[in-house]
RNA sequence: GGGCGUUUAGCUCAGUUGGCUAGAGCGCCUGCUCGACAUGCAGGAAGUCACAGGUUCGAGUCCUGUAACGCCCACCA
C-alpha cells in the first residue's frame, strides 16, 4: 500500500497477509529459526476450547492475553511455545452429534450402536471440529498451530491410561456405590458444577406412617387423631408424620428419623432467634417474631410428641411403609430438624444426599426404585415400569386411598437440572469411579510416589502448592477459591456413562472361589492364570484388584498372595484388571474368554484435560519404561515443563487449575506453571451473563469483520482490569446483507486507535521521508522536542513493561495509547512539521534576544534529517510495544517501513539496526534510562502550558464570539510573554514551533515585556501569558472571564493556606508533603496577585 | 448459610504503601474540512467517591457497621 492516498485503516486488507507472512516464516513454532540465540523457554497450554464450539467474548478475551503475553515474550528472545488445541467434551459433543443423527436419521444412540456413533462422532470432529481454532487464527493468536492437539488423540490417551493405571495402582482410584446426580434424559451422572438450581412450582405432602405394635393403629382399629387443634395423644402416638416433596421416594424408604434431642434443638434455636430479635433491623423485625411464635408453638404441642418418638425409637420401635408393606425401623439421628416440617424425616439413603450419609451411618439398607431411564425399578412393587412422574401421581392418590395424606401444600422447590439437558436431576445412586482426594493412612501415603513433598493425599498436595508459593494466583485473591475448594478434599467422580471419551481401562469380572472351582480359575491352565502368572505383563502394567463381595476383602495381589486354596478364600469375588497399555489381540482373546468385560464408562472431560500441560508435551513418551514410571523425555517435555503462565477464567479454577496442578505433581514432580493468570468475565450492559440464548452475546468473529482483529484485541486488552466482571453495552446492528449482529460500541476506540496510528505512519512519517538517511547522531545533536520525545518514550516503555510483569492489561495497553495519541502524535508530529516543512532554512534566530550558547543544537542543515532520523526511530520502537497488542497493523506498517526506511537506529546511541525482516520477531526493546530525562519532560512541559493557555484563551475568545454571533477566530494576532530569564530563552528558542501550535502571529517574549492592554492573561509559576483582544471581543466579557478564573483560584488557595496553618499538619506530615504544601501556596498566592492586578488594570 | 467481589462523571471503568485542584474512553456542549487522521483537531461542562460511624494532621484509599448488586460454594425433608 503506497503511502499516497488519504483513507481509513481498512483491517480486512492487510490482516490475511499478515498472517500469511507470520505462517511463511514459521514465526509461531517452537524455536523459530531467526537466527537469535534463544535459550530461555517461555511456554504457555491453551485452555482447550469444546471441539464443538465456537469463539466467545471470553475465549477472544482469554486469547488476546495470552498472545499479548506469548508476542512480548517472543520478542524478549525466549524460546516461545503456545501449545493449541481443543477439548473432546464428552457430553457436549456426544449431544451435538447426537442431535444431528436423531434430527436427519431418526435415529437414537442405541440404534447406531456403540462403535457406530463413536465413528460417527470422529467423523463429525474431522469435519467440524477445527472451527475454533480457524477463529483463532483470525484474531492473529500466534500459537504454535504445527503442534496442534485434541483431548482424545493418541498422545493423550497414552498419558491417560498410564495416569489411571498409576492411580489406580496406588490404590486412588476405587469405584463405589455412590449417589450422583442422574441425567434421566441423557442416561449419565452429571458433576456437581453441571448441575443447576431452579425454582418450580411444586407440592410439599404430608403422610402419615403408621407405628407397628401395641400402640400402633395397627394394633388398634381405629385412628382419629389429627394434628390440628390440641393433640391428643403425646402419650401414645400411633402414626408419624413425614413431609416430603418427593413422594414416589417412599417406596425406597428405610427408616424414619427423628432427632435424639429435639427438646436441646428447639431451645437452642429459639435462643438464637431471641437474640437475633434485639439485632433485627425494623424492617426484618416482624419475620424473626413470626418464627419465635412458630417455634413456640412447636415447642408446646409437637416436642412432646417428638419425645416420645425419640424414647420409641431407642426402644427399637419399627413402622409400616405404606404401599409396600415393609417394616422399616424409627431411628435417632441428628439429621432429623425438630425445627423443620413435621420434625421426623424419611430417610431414603438411595435417592437423598443427605439420607444417603443416615443409612451409612445406621446400616440402613439402600433401595434403588429408579431404573436409569427414569421409571421406577423392580424394587418399587406395583409401581415398577412407571416412569417417575407418573409414580408419584398414583402414589399420592393411593396414600389419599387409605386415609394417609395429612395435607398437600403448594411450594416452590429449588430443584437441580441438568446443565445439558435442562432435565431435573434425579438424586440416584449407582456404581462410580472415584478419585480419592483425601488424606490416606500415613503407611499409605508413604508408598505413594506420585505424592510429592510428604503430601498425605492428592488434594493436600495440591493445596501445598499454591501456599508455598511454587504457583501464584494473579490477582491473588483467586488462590481463596482455589484453596477453599481442594481443603474440601471431596472425591472426584470420573466416570461418565458416555461413549464418548477415554474409555476406562479396567475389565471386569465376577469369579466365584471354591475349592472346586480353584484350579479352573486360578490354576496352571485356568485363562485367568494366564494373566497371573505374568504371560502379559507384571505388576508394572498390569494391576489386579479383587474383592470379595459378602466382607469387602481385598485381595491387591492374588498371584502373591493367594498360592493354594484355603476355605478361607473361598466366596464371590468381583475382579477388576487395569491396564497400562491397550491389549494386545491375544490378551484380549484370553480377556474374553474368561468372562472379562471392560467397563463401558468413560472419563470425565476432565480427567484428560487435567493431564493437558504434560500430556501434550510427550508425556508419558513414545516408550516409557514400564517400570520406573519415569516420564520418557520427549524433547518437548524436558524443555518446557513446567510451563509459565495459564490464563483462564475463574470459573475453572477448581475443576480445571486445581486438578492440572494435581496430576502434574503426581505425574511429574512439579507444578505445570508457576503463575495463573483470572480474567474478568464479560457481561453485557445490564451485568448479564452473555449467553446465545438470551441473545446477548457478542460474536467475536462479527466484531473481527466490523473493526478488525486489532480493535477487538486492543479494546478488550484494554478493558482486562483486576475486577472480576466486565460490563460491555451490547447493541444490535442490522448488516446491509440483511443479518442482525450484536456489536458494542466500545470496540470503537480500538479501530480508532488502530486508525490513528495507521495515519500517522503511513499518512505523516512515511510521507516525510525524502531523502531521508540515518547518520550518527548523540544526544547533544538533538533539540528539545528530540529528547523530550526519546524520554516519553523510555517512561512509556518503563510503564509497559511493568505492567506487563504484574499482569495489569489494561495499564499496559493504556501506557502505549496515551504515548502513542497524546505524546507521539499530538505534540511531536505537531512539532516537526515546521522542520519538516523547511528543509533547507535553520531556525529563525531570536530577535528579542541576543543568540545564547545553546544546549540544544542542530537548529541548522541537518534539522529536517534530525527529525526525519528521529521520527522514524520512535516509531520504530512505537511499533514494537504496540505489536502484541495490535499485531496485524503494526505488522503490515513494519513491512511498509522496511521498504521506505530500512534502516533506522539512532547510530551512536545504538548499534546499528539488526535486519529485523519482520515485526513479530523483532527485538523487544530494552529501557535506556539515558534517554529519561525529567528535566527536559518539565522543560517541555513550560512550553506545552504556555501553548495550552494561548488556545485556552483562543477559545474564550471564540466562546464569546459564537454568543454574538460573530465568526470566529483562528489565529490570534499578538501573544505576549512575561517570564524569567530562563523560561524566555526556552521559548524563544523553540518559537518555531510554539507560534503555529499555539495558533498566533507574533510572539513577543522578555522578562520585562510591555503588557498589552485589553488583554486575557493566563498565568503560570515562571510566566504570564497576554493575548490582547479588545479587537475580538468586549472588555466585559474579558472581565468575566478573569474573574471567574480568580475565583477558582482564590477557593484552593483557601484550602491550601488552611492547610499550612494547621500546626498538626506541619509537625506531623511527611516533609516533603509540607514543602509541596508550601510552594503550592506560593504559587498559587502569585498567580491570584498578578491576576488582581491585571483586573484592577482592565477596571 | 459460607466465601469472594462491586458501589467513583450520563455510560463503561482507572485511581498501587493514606498526601498535587479525584482521572480516562465514550456520550454531551462550543469552535474548527489549516497538507496524516472528522475513526480527526482545539477547548469545555459534568463527581456529596453508596450510606453511617471511627482511626488520622490528612480518608476515594485504612477499620467497623448498614444498604444494594454480582459471582463462587454449600444446603433447603
Amino acid at each position: 500500500m503506497p503511502p499516497t492516498e488519504s483513507k481509513s485503516y481498512d483491517p480486512a486488507s492487510i490482516e490475511k497477509d499478515v498472517f500469511a507472512l507470520w505462517q511463511e516464516r514459521k514465526a509461531f513454532e517452537a524455536g523459530p529459526k531467526d537466527g537469535r540465540d534463544r535459550k530461555v523457554p517461555f511456554c504457555m497450554v491453551i485452555p482447550p476450547p469444546n471441539v464443538t464450539g465456537a469463539l466467545h467474548l471470553g475465549h477472544a478475551l482469554n486469547n488476546t492475553l495470552q498472545d499479548i503475553l506469548i508476542r512480548q515474550k517472543r520478542m524478549a528472545g525466549f524460546n516461545t511455545f503456545w501449545l493449541v488445541g481443543t477439548d473432546h467434551a464428552g457430553i457436549a459433543t456426544q449431544a451435538t452429534v447426537e442431535k444431528t443423527i436423531r434430527k436427519d436419521e431418526g435415529k437414537s444412540r442405541h440404534d447406531l450402536g456403540r462403535k457406530e456413533l463413536v465413528k460417527r462422532i470422529w467423523e463429525w470432529k474431522v469435519k467440524f471440529g477445527g472451527r475454533i481454532v480457524e477463529q483463532l487464527r483470525l484474531m492473529g493468536c500466534s500459537c504454535d498451530y504445527s503442534r496442534e492437539r485434541f483431548t482424545l488423540d493418541d498422545g493423550c490417551a497414552k498419558a491417560v491410561r498410564e495416569t489411571f493405571f498409576k492411580l489406580f495402582r496406588d490404590g486412588l482410584i476405587y469405584r463405589g456405590k455412590r449417589l450422583v446426580n442422574w441425567d434421566t434424559q441423557l442416561q449419565t451422572a452429571v458433576a456437581d458444577d453441571e448441575v443447576y438450581h431452579e425454582a418450580v412450582k411444586g407440592h410439599f405432602y404430608h403422610f402419615k406412617y403408621p407405628i407397628v405394635g401395641e400402640r400402633g393403629p395397627l394394633a388398634r382399629t381405629n385412628s382419629d387423631e389429627r394434628a390440628g387443634g390440641t393433640p391428643a395423644l403425646p402419650a401414645e402416638p400411633t402414626h408419624v408424620h413425614i413431609a416430603t416433596t418427593r413422594p414416589e421416594t417412599m417406596l425406597a424408604d428405610t427408616a424414619v428419623a427423628v432427632h435424639p434431642d429435639p427438646a436441646a434443638v428447639m431451645e437452642k434455636r429459639a435462643a438464637e432467634l431471641r437474640e437475633k430479635l434485639k439485632e433485627a433491623s425494623d424492617k426484618d423485625r416482624p419475620d424473626v417474631q413470626v418464627a419465635i411464635d412458630d417455634l413456640v408453638e412447636r415447642q408446646k404441642t409437637l416436642l412432646p410428641v417428638l419425645v416420645k418418638l425419640r424414647d420409641m425409637a431407642k426402644a427399637n420401635q419399627k413402622i409400616m411403609l405404606p404401599l409396600m408393606n415393609r417394616e422399616i425401623p424409627l431411628i435417632c439421628d441428628e439429621w432429623a430438624d425438630p425445627t423443620l416440617g413435621t420434625g421426623c424425616v424419611k430417610i431414603t439413603p438411595a435417592h437423598d444426599a443427605n439420607d444417603y450419609e443416615v443409612g451409612r451411618r445406621h446400616d440402613l439398607p439402600m433401595i434403588n426404585v429408579m431404573t436409569p431411564d427414569g421409571r421406577v425399578s423392580d424394587e418399587g412393587g406395583a409401581y415398577k415400569g412407571m416412569k417417575f412422574t407418573d409414580a408419584r401421581k398414583k402414589v399420592v392418590e393411593d396414600m389419599e386411598a387409605l386415609g394417609l395424606v395429612e395435607k398437600i401444600e403448594d411450594r416452590m422447590i429449588d430443584l437441580g437440572h441438568s446443565d445439558r439437558s435442562k432435565s431435573p436431576i434425579e438424586p440416584y445412586l449407582s456404581d462410580q469411579w472415584f478419585v480419592r482426594m483425601g488424606d490416606l493412612e500415613p503407611e499409605h501415603a508413604a508408598k505413594i510416589d506420585g505424592l510429592r513433598h510428604k503430601a498425605p493425599g492428592l488434594a493436600q498436595m495440591a493445596i501445598d502448592a499454591v501456599a508455598r508459593g511454587d504457583v501464584k494466583f494473579h490477582p491473588a485473591r483467586y488462590e481463596n477459591t482455589y484453596g477453599d475448594w481442594l481443603g474440601e478434599k471431596r472425591d472426584w467422580c470420573i466416570s461418565r456413562q458416555l461413549w464418548w471419551g477415554h474409555r476406562i481401562p479396567v475389565w471386569r469380572t465376577m469369579l466365584t472361589l471354591s475349592e472346586k472351582t480353584w484350579s479352573s480359575v486360578m490354576h496352571t491352565g485356568g485363562k485367568f492364570y494366564r494373566i497371573l502368572s505374568g504371560e502379559f505383563g507384571d505388576e508394572n502394567s498390569i494391576c489386579i484388584h479383587m474383592r470379595r463381595a459378602h466382607d469387602d476383602l481385598v485381595v491387591r495381589d492374588p498371584a502373591r498372595d493367594m498360592r493354594e486354596y484355603t476355605p478361607e478364600y473361598q466366596g464371590w469375588y468381583s475382579v477388576n484388571l487395569a491396564f497400562k497399555d491397550l491389549p494386545s489381540p491375544e490378551l484380549q482373546q484370553v480377556l474374553d474368554d474368561s468372562g472379562f468385560e471392560q467397563d463401558p464408562d468413560v472419563l470425565d472431560t476432565w480427567f484428560s484435560s487435567a493431564l493437558w500441560p504434560h500430556s501434550t508435551l510427550g508425556w508419558p513418551g513414545a516408550s516409557a519404561p514400564s517400570s520406573g514410571l519415569k516420564s520418557q523425555d520427549s524433547g518437548l517435555l524436558s524443555q518446557f515443563y513446567p510451563t509459565q503462565v495459564l490464563s483462564t477464567a475463574r470459573e475453572i479454577i477448581t475443576l480445571w487449575v486445581a486438578r492440572m496442578v494435581l496430576t502434574g505433581l503426581y505425574n511429574m514432580g512439579d507444578v505445570p506453571f508457576t503463575d495463573v493468570v483470572i480474567h474478568a468475565v464479560i457481561q453485557d450492559g445490564q451485568g448479564r451473563k452473555m449467553s446465545k440464548t438470551a441473545g446477548n452475546g457478542v460474536d467475536p468473529v462479527d466484531i473481527i469483520e466490523e473493526y478488525g482483529a486489532d480493535a477487538l484485541r486492543f479494546t478488550l486488552a484494554d478493558l482486562a482490569t483486576e475486577t472480576q466482571d466486565i460490563r460491555l453495552p451490547v447493541k444490535p446492528k442490522k448488516l446491509p446483507d440483511g443479518r442482525s449482529i450484536n456489536i458494542s460500541e466500545k470496540f470503537e476506540k480500538g479501530r480508532n486507535f488502530c486508525n490513528k496510528l495507521w495515519q500517522a505512519s503511513t499518512g505523516f512519517v512515511m510521507r516525510n521521508l525524502d531523502g531521508y538517511s540515518p547518520k550518527p547522531l548523540d544526544p547533544g545533536s538533538l533539540r528539545l522536542e528530540d529528547r523530550w520525545i526519546l524520554s516519553r518514550m523510555t517512561a512509556c516503555q518503563q510503564s509497559l513493561d511493568a505492567a506487563l510483569e504484574k499482569y495489569r492489561f489494561s495499564d499496559a495497553a493504556g501506557a502505549v495509547y496515551h504515548f502513542m495519541w497524546d505524546e507521539y502524535c499530538s505534540w511531536y508530529i505537531e512539532m516537526t512539521k515546521s522542520r519538516l516543512n523547511q528543509p533547507e532554512a535553520p531556525a529563525r534566530e531570536s530577535k528579542t534576544t541576543p543568540p545564547q550558547p545553546s544546549r540544544y543544537q542542530g537548529e541548522g542543515a541537518g534539522d529536517r534529517a534530525t527529525a526525519q532520523q528521529v521520527l522514524v526511530y520512535v516509531l520504530d520502537r512505537l511499533l514494537r510495544m504496540l505489536h502484541p497488542f495490535i499485531p496485524f497493523v503494526t505488522e503490515g506498517i513494519w513491512q511498509e517501513l522496511n521498504k521506505i526506511a530500512p534502516q533506522r537506529g539512532l547510530t551512536i546511541l545504538f548499534d546499528a539496526a539488526k535486519d529485523e525482516p519482520a515485526l513479530i520477531t523483532a527485538q523487544w526493546s530494552s529501557i535506556e534510562t539515558r534517554l529519561r530525562s525529567t528535566e527536559i519532560e518539565s522543560e517541555m512541559d513550560r512550553l506545552h502550558g504556555l501553548i495550552k493557555g494561548v488556545r485556552d484563551i483562543r477559545a474564550d475568545v471564540n466562546d464569546y464570539r459564537g454568543k454574538a454571533k460573530q465568526p470566529s477566530v483562528r489565529t490570534l494576532a499578538k501573544v505576549v510573554v512575561r517570564a524569567d530569564v530562563d523560561t524566555t530563552h526556552l521559548i524563544d528558542r523553540y518559537r518555531a514551533f510554539v507560534t503555529p501550535l499555539a495558533g498566533c502571529d507574533v510572539l513577543e517574549v522578555g522578562p520585562s515585556v510591555a503588557k498589552p492592554a485589553g488583554a486575557m492573561s493566563r498565568v503560570h509559576a515562571t510566566m504570564q501569558v497576554y493575548v490582547p483582544v479588545a479587537d475580538y471581543v468586549d472588555l466585559g466579557a474579558v472581565k468575566v472571564a478573569e474573574q471567574a478564573k480568580l475565583d477558582e483560584l482564590r477557593t484552593v488557595f483557601e484550602r491550601e493556606t488552611a492547610r499550612m496553618s494547621n500546626e498538626d499538619f506541619v509537625k506531623r506530615a511527611d516533609p516533603g508533603v509540607v514543602a509541596q504544601a508550601k510552594q503550592r501556596a506560593a504559587d498559587l498566592s502569585s498567580r491570584i496577585l498578578m491576576i488582581e492586578q491585571h483586573l484592577a488594570e482592565l477596571s
